[in-house]
DNA sequence: CGTTCAATTGATCAGCGTCAAACTAGGTGG
DNA sequence: CCACCTAGTTTGACGCTGATCAATTGAACG
């Protein structure tokens, strides 16, 4: 059983938002937070998807592997859901997952969701407007991967970050600079040199600190587009 | 209103398949079906979501443009929906459509499919089902896209393609080259060297006529992933 | 038979990954 | 408190993959 604070986090999710009070209660039951430490690997692609996973708190990569290669395909920061689809289609996740800090994830077990979920009309409805999102996000991911290079993600990514922390030409970078570069797609030493390329335009890296002396000209070569970049589109 | 051998084709999509008989009805009297010559612009990024399409017949490119870059995201073929999410969201497409050849495409007003959405759970579900199916195919292109050389990911389409059209060692290619090596992620000139990469792996190109004599040795480069290559997972 | 566009081939170039080494910072234990 | 150790970061040199540019061949169609 959930703590009460835990299950209102829950509950702020616009994934539980609509759904009946008493489905609700139901799902916390069988629920279950778990608190992981850095580097645990929580799901495995080509496994049943047994649990809907929600990251409270920490963070959270997934990743995916073929021959011998591993790409990482998204990061995810609380409040929110992965693997939602696998869970939907009672399917194989596609994707792994590993902790990249001591994280507390909430699981809910697969088979309570599906059947939550045929009979509660309010939930459908908030899964349709959950999954459309990430869709939608997926493919500003994969626009931003193909239309654009490694410096240019690197600046839309520092402008974006700039934006949602007040916009006052200071930022800090949450997370190490090696999740950052593969998180952008590109090596930690090329990260560095996109950093390097970004000096001229107004960008001072100290550690984790990031000034950003002319976001004019950062945006200029950045060249933001708001299909891509605008979190509420 | 629509020939009722179209209502039948539409009928038969997995996104209708399990709706009241009535309110698919009410959908195909506001649905219209048209016909549109080649290299015709359906829909633009950036505007909003005002019709479901369905393409009933003919192929549909999926493409996405930012600076003065463009690239394709996908290619469409009958019978399936695209940009579900747009329209569920009441949103702006996040990409343009063209058709690539002559086509029949299945218009249905996006606010009468949110309509319906919201009285008929059965269109719920379907709408769940195909949706979740649509973001683990973007997954899927992802990886292939992230962890594979251009000339594995060709190696794999013509397995794949071999495997849909009996398997017996002969396949046809049907879209053009310059299609296929963007569809791909590559240049033509590219696909035209991958082609020739291949040729020891017991690929034969003639015209849109391929022959694989070893399929077994174009399988050990390709290294085929059911996670990324099954189109039932 | 000529026009047009796709496909191929070659040469060159840019972006980015890899490898190696130096440097830095954060944490631990003496 | 400092020395040390480990892991992250940076820098440089190099190479590979794939894009670009240019020219040629080939095929389809009026």
């Amino acid at each position: 059983m959930l703590r009460i604070d835990d299950q209102n986090l829950a509950r702020s999710l616009r994934l539980f938002a609509g759904m009946d009070d008493g489905n609700f209660d139901d799902l916390m039951r069988v629920a279950y937070l778990q608190t992981f430490p850095p580097q645990i690997q929580l799901i495995t692609e080509g496994e049943p998807a047994d649990f809907l996973h929600i990251v409270v708190e920490g963070s959270v990569e997934l990743f995916a592997r073929s021959n011998d290669r591993e790409t990482t395909m998204a990061l995810v920061h609380p409040v929110s859901t992965f693997i939602l689809a696998a869970v939907l289609k009672d399917a194989v996740y596609l994707m792994s997952a590993r902790t990249l800090e001591k994280s507390r994830i909430l699981l809910i077990p697969a088979e309570n969701i599906r059947s939550v979920m045929e009979r509660d009309p309010g939930f459908d409805k908030a899964i349709i407007s959950e999954l459309a999102t990430c869709y939608r996000g997926v493919i500003k991911a994969q626009k931003d991967l193909k239309l654009r290079s490694g410096v240019e993600r690197l600046a839309n990514y520092l402008l974006r970050q700039h934006a949602r922390q007040g916009g006052n030409g200071q930022l800090k970078l949450h997370i190490e600079k090696r999740i950052l570069a593969a998180r952008l797609g590109m090596t930690p030493e090329n990260l560095s040199r996109a950093f390097g390329t970004l000096k001229p335009y107004g960008v001072a890296v100290n550690g984790s600190n990031v000034q950003l002396t002319s976001p004019t000209d950062l945006a200029a070569l950045a060249k933001p587009n708001p299909l891509i970049d605008d979190p509420a589109i």
